[in-house]
DNA sequence: CACCATCTAGTTGTGCACAATTGAATTGTG
DNA sequence: CACAATTCAATTGTGCACAACTAGATGGTG
């Protein structure tokens, strides 16, 4: 009588995800907030790190980093080509990859963002310790739950 | 030359980020296999949780449990309508408002439904207390969050 | 009682996530 | 070298999140 019901687990597995959504759902409008003046999306804000940080990418790499595919990447790039931030050029050497950089404009913006991080650490009300705990849990979790999809 | 730069905090930022977004995707991948058998959506999945759980409800009340609006509702339920899983009708009382309920069809799913917050469970690899702690942290930080975007 | 603010769903439009497919280029193997 | 398998980006289609707006119903106030 004691083991643990469906019931029971419904309502446990309930909360773990509505809290997960609910973190990732409020960050998201955080960011929202932060990034308008720079006239990003989160998810462009994320392509523009990885191409500041690495520079020239092909599409594949930015990818890989963001674990994102080209199903979302191709038309979220062209908003970026579009609004003058990066460029697009198929490689010479390999004719099926993409060559993605962010333009001087693109560069430009990398300033105007440096502010960012600041404010949305300090939006979460957590110090370094915690946040780095935080992340190290959901890492494992992430690890667990890609492998679990596997499976099935 | 000990203060955090604006470089150490978008390497933190963007980590945190990252973590919480990627689990919360890998959560998604794993819901996607559980529930394909279910012919369910992860937030099909979860209307039909408050419905069983709450039986009638106005569509405002299904948006409050979830934190949705109408805007993502409205199509969501017209899809569960057509799959003969809820019905939507106008209140009587309040013409404003249209009540929503699960089918007999929606009713009977929920005994197949039982199984997978324990699949989901054992997917994550955490065990209860595990669960209960991150939960707690992550509701902390949605909180923070919600509070901070309504500064800006 | 009349009118205005508010409330509720729904619609429209934008953007993202992901599955599935296509087409072209490349690589590996016989 | 030829050809089959693989790789990469793009496209198509479905579904969700959210902002902005519409239309209709309701309720409070002068």
């Amino acid at each position: 009588m004691s083991a643990t019901s469906a019931e029971d687990f419904l309502r446990l597995d309930q909360q773990i995800c509505f809290s997960l959504n609910a973190a990732s759902r409020a960050f998201n409008g955080v960011y929202r907030v932060v990034l308008k003046d720079l006239g990003l999306t989160y998810p462009q804000y994320l392509v523009m790190l990885v191409l500041w940080e690495h520079g020239q990418l092909p599409v594949k790499k930015v990818g890989e980093h963001l674990r994102l595919d080209s199903g979302t990447l191709s038309p979220l790039l062209k908003r970026l080509e579009t609004a003058g931030l990066v460029r697009r050029e198929r490689s010479a050497r390999d004719e099926r990859s993409v060559e993605v950089r962010a333009t001087e404009e693109g560069l430009a913006l990398r300033e105007r963002a440096l502010q960012v991080p600041r404010r949305i650490v300090a939006a979460t009300s957590f110090d370094v310790d915690e946040i780095r705990a935080l992340r190290a849990r959901l890492d494992e979790l992430t690890v667990a739950l890609d492998a679990a999809a596997l499976d099935a």
